[in-house]
RNA sequence: GUCCCUGUAGCUCAGUGGAUAGAGCGCAGCCCUCCGGAGGCUGAAGCCUGAGUUCGAGUCUCAGCAGGGACGCCA
């Protein structure tokens, strides 16, 4: 389908091109021509300010400039009106009886409705979630997920071939600790006194179950093991709940990618090497160039330690330098992420995208010094940083910690409300935006979301079908001339899904598909208070153009449902 | 102390340098002879402060105030 945006800029450009070449603009460059919908209805559906932006380059008036673009403008189907306003607007009006088509190009598109050729050929990977698999996910962590997968529904839409990949790490000591803990566990479900460690120790209940699985399993067989068999055992389970939940919520991934492939393959020791060779590498007991470093206190911490591995970051703008090598000669977890990102620029991806928590904001720049340093082009990789979620109940912080074992999962988030709240709660909010996620309010006002809000609008179209079919009414052959104000209206916002899924898509801005489908309910809800199709006095003609109308309007809600990885029931 | 994010309606949040700043919830009032009530209509209510850039600033810059996060030989 047609990007209105981007018609009428062809439009405006062409118009000053051949004003220019008659002599009545004078020669300048012609800047990228931005159109969008104004705010205001009585300001014409479209609306072009390049005549504000052009005046001073041009030595005009804004108007007079405004004017003679106008004059110039070739005609177009989709344009009825042209009207040049105050300080030097050019509204645009679209033509009614094009608008009417629009409902049959629609309905022609169905699911594929925009489906876009933005990234057509490219291949992008979103990397999200990444959660070790210490514990149950939590709804902090599921912020990112709901992010990332709708990233990559909105890239889809643009066309990308997408791939979703998961990135964990089984080599440090987060899964130690995994397996450490459940060996302990599994001695206690032997019956064996045992001592619960008051740090390093993941003390929720699930180990407990693993722990008498395992011994169901394998009897006492175990019992002389250390943690190693523990943390894989643990790591497997572990990544059945993970993957279980992120099921429920619509969410798969490609690819589980574990950092031990890094260690394995040899891979980190050459970014390593390399790194050495272009000369960011050097051996010491604290970083060279402490001088600048301003925490007094951090050089007495460092010293005693022995000879760590660095990476001169500050090279390429760091803070300060980071270590790659522990002085006991084990690689600290920059050193794998950054031959992680190399590898996903090797696999030839033309778009990377990493769905991260703002907790790891500093950790990506070191990364992205590390892509730098080894001579490779970081602009490919696109981060999404996203805020924090706190969780609040009775008013109060939840503190969530995997360790401790206190925290809000997931699931239990979603059996409390729905998949589909929690996917819409966790999207609809911008990824700079602190998020206050009130347990109390989620559950209880779950019957008055907006959720349910947009999701009705479909509810509503399937309904009307549903009492068509049963009156033996059907859409064949409507004459969708007879469609009115209303009706339009309502397509006019519905042919904006297309520059919404491009600037999102270009923006890395999913959650904007939320507001947009809200946008489009609080649009629908009151036509089809007015818009009747099936009503008595309908005559019979009118009712089938009008039934053709909420065919594509239920289209409409299920291509932006299923863009957020919400479902589109027939009923409530 | 340094860096990142945030500050818009009573609350939770949208808002791509453009024209008279929006939604949901809450609040006040109203609408059920139906394909609606998880609806519809009406109303009250807002850009943290101060400078600057610009024809034009909620949006960009700087300073201040307030809140969150990061600054480890953890991951």
């Amino acid at each position: 389908m047609k990007l209105l945006t981007k018609a009428h800029a062809a439009l405006v450009e062409q118009a000053i091109r051949s004003a220019q070449a008659a002599g009545e603009l004078p020669a300048f460059d012609i800047p990228a021509i931005e159109i969008r919908p104004p705010k205001r209805s009585d300001q014409g559906d479209y609306a072009a300010a390049v005549a504000l932006q052009l005046a001073k380059p041009a030595g005009m008036n804004p108007f007079d400039l405004a004017a003679v673009i106008a004059k110039h403008l070739p005609p177009a189907e989709f344009i009825s009106g042209v009207e040049v306003v105050k300080p030097g607007f050019i509204n645009f009006s679209l033509d009614v009886s094009w608008l009417r088509t629009q409902v049959e190009t629609i309905i022609a598109e169905g699911e594929k409705l925009f489906q876009l050729d933005l990234g057509a050929g490219k291949r992008a990977q979103v990397e999200f979630v990444s959660a070790n698999p210490t514990g149950p996910l939590h709804v902090g962590r599921s912020r990112g997920a709901m992010v990332g997968d709708t990233m990559a529904r909105l890239l889809e839409a643009a066309g990308y071939e997408v791939e979703r990949e998961y990135y964990f790490n089984n080599a440090g000591k987060q899964m130690h600790d995994l397996g450490n803990s459940l060996r302990i566990r599994y001695l206690e479900a032997l019956g064996q006194p045992v001592e619960i460690p008051e740090t390093d120790f993941y003390q929720g209940e699930y180990l407990k179950d693993f722990a008498h699985d395992l011994v169901t399993e394998k009897g006492d067989t175990l019992a002389g093991e250390d943690w190693k068999p523990f943390k894989e055992y643990a790591e497997k389970r572990m990544f059945d709940v993970i993957r279980a939940t992120l099921q429920r919520v619509g969410i798969h991934h490609d690819i589980f990618f574990n950092e031990n492939s890094l260690y394995e393959s040899g891979a980190i020791w050459e970014v390593l090497e390399d790194l050495q060779t272009r000369g960011y590498v050097y051996k010491g007991t604290r970083p060279e160039n402490n001088d600048t470093a301003t925490g007094d206190e951090t050089d007495e911490e460092e010293t005693g330690k022995g000879e760590a591995t660095w990476f001169r970051s500050t090279a390429l703008g760091d803070a300060k330098d980071r270590v790659l090598v522990k002085s006991d000669g084990g690689p600290t977890y920059t050193l794998p992420d950054i031959a992680y990102h190399k590898n996903k620029l090797d696999r030839g991806f033309d778009l990377l995208i990493n769905v991260l928590g703002a907790d790891h904001g500093t950790q990506y720049k070191v990364v992205a010094c590390g892509i730098q340093a080894l001579g490779l082009d970081p602009s490919k990789i696109h981060v999404i940083l996203i805020q924090l979620v706190k969780m609040l109940r009775d008013g109060k912080e939840v503190r969530m910690s995997t360790r401790r074992g206190d925290y809000d999962t997931l699931d239990d988030l979603i059996d409390q409300t729905s998949a589909d709240v929690v996917r819409y709660m966790l999207l609809a909010r911008s990824p700079d935006s602190h998020l206050n996620f009130d347990l109390d309010l989620a559950v209880k006002q779950s019957n008055e979301n907006p959720v349910y809000y947009i999701q009705n609008a479909h509810v509503r179209c399937a309904g009307i079908f549903r009492e068509a079919e049963a009156r033996g009414l059907t859409d064949a052959g409507a004459d969708i001339t007879l469609l009115g104000t209303d009706e339009l209206r309502f397509i006019r916002k519905a042919l904006e899904l297309g520059e919404l899924i491009e600037i999102s898509a270009q923006t890395f801005e999913p959650h904007r598909i939320a507001f947009y489908a809200l946008d489009l309910a609080t649009l629908f809800h009151p036509i089809y208070d007015n818009v009747r199709a099936l009503h008595g006095d309908v005559p019979p003609e009118l009712a089938k153009a009008r039934l053709r109308f909420y065919r594509a309007a239920q289209i409409v809600f299920k291509r932006a449902l299923t863009l957020m990885g919400m479902s589109a029931p027939e009923r409530m």
